[in-house]
DNA sequence: TCCCGTGCTACAATAATAGTAGCACGATGC
DNA sequence: GCATCGTGCTACTATTATTGTAGCACGGGA
């Protein structure tokens, strides 16, 4: 599981997750992964544009790519999970 | 989603797709993981352990809770894309 | 008693991340 | 022209996390 240590990386799950609708800055992505410093913001970018799940338009802002967007529809289901573990905690 | 900060940790999601079979002794794991020092994996064993994720059975080594099997079934189309994507690549 | 496997920890060395500040570039307006 | 703004991105040091190695205490047999 190659796929395992790259999502296996601080912020790696939080970027594809903010990135999930609109596209967003670099700024707008810092903004929104406000306890994230940019060193490790653009690591991670970087890496996942390396994997080809997140792409930079040039008059955009960051989004995922096609693959991208097919893991992200594999996460869907995490976040009904997350909140009926939320609450069983 | 406080989930993605306790997942987003090194070998969290590792660890979670180890046990998804038999259970794992405490050896048995750092052996699954052997790149993993025991410090990390029993840092990451007690914080899913106080998430109610995993839990030890005093004979029988580590295993998923009811909780944290749902969560690896969340996670089953995850190994799908993990090979389409690899492929892509 | 001795040996073996278990869960778990101490310690120093290394790598990853945080926090702050700033760069170069292009678009826009004056 | 040129000042201003937002963009993506980077340098730097301080702090935290992880590694790598070794070892502890406990319990169950032989």
């Amino acid at each position: 599981m190659v796929l395992l240590d790259l999502l296996g990386r601080r912020w790696s799950l939080r970027i594809l997750w903010e990135l999930r609708g609109e596209p967003l800055t670099s700024r707008a992505l810092r903004a929104a992964c406000d306890e994230a410093s940019p060193t490790v913001l653009q690591a991670r970018l970087s890496e996942l544009r390396e994997a080809g799940l997140v792409e930079l338009v040039p008059a955009g802002g960051y989004r995922l790519t096609e693959m991208g967007r097919e893991l992200h529809e594999t996460f869907l289901p995490l976040h009904r999970f997350a909140e009926r573990w939320s609450k069983a905690l």
